[in-house]
Formats: C-alpha cells, structure tokens, sequence
DNA sequence: TCGGTAAGCTGACGGCATGACAGGACAAGT
DNA sequence: ACTTGTCCTGTCATGCCGTCAGCTTACCGA
C-alpha cells in the first residue's frame, strides 16, 4: 500500500537514509516548537540534526514540504479522536460524560501537537488545498460523529428538524479547535484551564442536545 | 495621543514620508491576501509599492513590524464590534435577533480583514505577546458584553450559578472567531455560507441564555 | 577478495533577501 | 540662490536558498 519512501532525485530510500529523513522531521518539530514559524531555516534544521542543507533538499522540496509530512502522520495518530464520541450516549446522564470526555481528549490532542497544528490551521486558513486536506481529515472523524449524533436525535424527535445537524457540528469542532489552540490565552481572561472544559463540555451538550446536562 | 510617525533612526515623518508609509502597508495588504504569509518578501512589497528595500526598513524594522501596524489600526477599526451586543437584550424573540446580528456582524469583520487576522492568529498562538494583545483587544469587546449577558442572566436567576461566564463567553467568541476564519472551509463540508450563520446564532443563543430561542 | 552499483552525503556556487550607510534629490522657508 | 531638514536610493557585506558534481559508504554477486 505505501509506496517506498523515495528521495526528490528518485531514488528508493534505504536504512540509513530513512533515519536521516526522520531526524529531519523531528528536529523541524522541534524548531517549530519553538520558533516562529516564518523564522524557521532549512539550514538551521539541518545544522540541529547534525547534517547539511543539501541532505534536506534531498528528502523534502522545501520546509513546507517537510511540515505537510509531520502533518500527515499527526493526521494519522488523530484518527483515534473518533473514539471519543463513536458510539456514545448523548441522552441522560451520559451525554455528559461523552461531552466530557470528549473535550478532555480533544484539548489533549491539541496541546500535545500545538506547533504543528498552528502551521497546519494557518495553511488551511490561507487556502492550501493540501493543509486544508489534512485539517479535515482530523476534525471529520469528531464531526461526522457529532453530526450523526444530532441527526440521530433529530428522528427521535429530541431535537428540532429546523437545525442544521452538519454546521452545528461543524461550529462546535471549530470551537474546540481554536479554544484548543489558544488555550494559553484565556488565562489571561481570568479564565483557568479547569473552568474552561466544563463549559466547553456545557456547550457541547447545548449544541448536540439542545438542553442543559443533567449531571 | 498618538505620538508622531517617527522613522526607524528617529527622524519625524512628514506628509511625503507619511504617504510612503502608508503605500507600503496597503502594499504589505496586498500580498498577505494574495500569498502565504511565510513567503512575502520586503522586496516584493517595496517593488509593489514602486519604491526600494531600504525605503522599507527606513519605516518598519521588519515585515512582522509593519503587520504589527496593520494589525493595530484593524483593532481600532474592530473597536466596533462592541456595538453589536453593548446594551442589547438577551431574552424572549430580542434574544435570537441580538444573536443574529452578532453573528452576522462578527463574520462580515472577519471576512473584511481575514488576510491580516490570519497573521494575527498565528503569532498570538506562538505565544507573541504584541500579536496575542491585538487579537485580545478585538476579541475583548465582544467577549466582555458577552460575559456581562451571562452574568446578568444569572442575577437574575435565569442561569445557574455554576456557569463560568467568562469562560463560557470566550469560549463563544473563539467560535465565532474560528469558524469565520475558516469559513470556506465549510463549503466542503457541505455547509453553505445561509446554513452556518443560524446555526452560530442558535449556538450563541444557547450559550448566553441556556435556552433554544422562540423566534 | 574484489570490483560494481546504488545509496548517502557534502562542498561549493550563483542568486537573492536582508539590513546598514552615506550621499543625492527635493521641497520649503529666508 | 542658499540653507535646512526630509525623503529616497545605490551600494555593499552578510547570510540563506536551492542545485550540482563528485566523493564516501554500504551492499551484493562473482
């Protein structure tokens, strides 16, 4: 299924060279963690993994080239966030659970990966078909299973046919991502990181259920 | 108020200086709007802008110092916001109309100034205190008349007091923020731009009030 | 053991962006 | 016309980009 991995000129990569290229990938996550990422120079990736500009022109394109990689392979890692809501409950009590736990390893995932899904949302947001490709390969899992949700609720009558089931779901990943995103931030507001996921989990649950949890 | 247009070697800038100036970031704009962030170059901009490098850096120290300044007078212009929601009512049918307009008013702000907010976004979340203080000033209006709702709504004993409205209030305008940034992005989920608007008011609406509105 | 072959790496180079400076062009007042 | 202060640019040293030829290393079959 995956094709070898080969380098820019053609050729099939072989041990060595594989490692090379990861300790590539890896020492451009680390600098993206703590560079801006406008600032950030093949040269200096290249001097961090102990090796020269032109040995990374022979594995990636560009940076961009190298980032759209490590992105890829978080895409792949995320795909385990549908576990978060596949199959749950949204009624009674357990919605809120599900709303919980939902949150809780959504800001996990974010914070765990926040250097490299920076690059990939401003990529996105740019209109970068490839970036774009990606984001939605990792929202769409909770998305899809969010908006199943409220359909499902929908034909149960629980829920109002006049809502949207997909932008709802749509606004309330959006929500995440960016509260995610931007977690540092609300601490400025006064807000801490323990009063901000209930109310994420409440709006959550407002969105998918339309009521207040009972909890 | 504000002091003088200096130069970057402190010269005071007069009214030829001062057009130049100006030329060069409507210039800057321009290409942030046109091409990714990472790749606009101070020669470009200048070559644009019909002038040269050194003009360039005579007014700005570098491209982030002339985005900081774009970014700045947006904030100003941003200040606007606050109207949309000061002093507006959050319950019965004036509730889903103060949503809506909210909603409506917020995307439209984004819409106009999506180039330049992208940045914005994006060095808050590296953690640059001058962008993060920008996008708080934008964001802070809404937020604030948001939080002042929810609290007044719970004085009054139409909300729980367990609700954290600072929280929950950031939380909404992180949405709000995120969704109008990524806006095209929804097409391909199948949402239209008509479909998206209600379903952010009926969010909000929710959010402030706890309630599905009566329109 | 010994080439042969392909993978892996780098020094070096032209090209371009950066950022600093000094000096020329220009407008306004005297 | 002269002075003064603003405004712009030519030029230069520096450093990164992206490419190539060519060297070294590893593997393999005879």
């Amino acid at each position: 299924m995956t094709g070898q991995v080969r380098t820019v000129d053609g050729r099939v990569a072989g041990r060595r060279g594989q490692a090379t290229r990861q300790k590539l990938l890896d020492c451009l996550s680390e600098m993206l963690s703590s560079s801006p990422y406008r600032d950030v120079k093949v040269i200096d990736v290249a001097r961090r993994a102990g090796t020269s500009p032109a040995t990374f022109y022979q594995y990636f394109p560009d940076v961009e080239g190298a980032v759209l990689e490590i992105a890829e392979s978080m895409a792949k890692e995320g795909a385990s966030l549908t576990e978060l809501v596949a199959g749950r409950s949204w009624t009674g009590k357990a919605a809120w659970q599900t709303a919980e736990d939902l949150v809780e390893g959504f800001l996990a995932f974010w914070r765990k990966n926040d250097a490299i899904l920076r690059v990939v949302d401003l990529g996105a947001a740019e209109g970068d078909k490839r970036f774009y490709k990606i984001r939605m390969k990792i929202l769409n899992s909770v998305n899809n299973s969010l908006a199943d949700a409220i359909k499902d609720l929908q034909s149960r009558g629980r829920v109002g046919k006049e809502v949207n089931a997909a932008a709802v779901a749509g606004s309330l990943v959006a929500m995440l991502a960016s509260v995610a995103g931007h977690q540092k931030g609300f601490q400025s507001w006064g807000v801490k990181q323990s009063e901000l996921k209930p109310s994420l989990a409440l709006l959550v649950h407002l969105g998918v259920t339309g009521k207040k949890p009972t909890k």
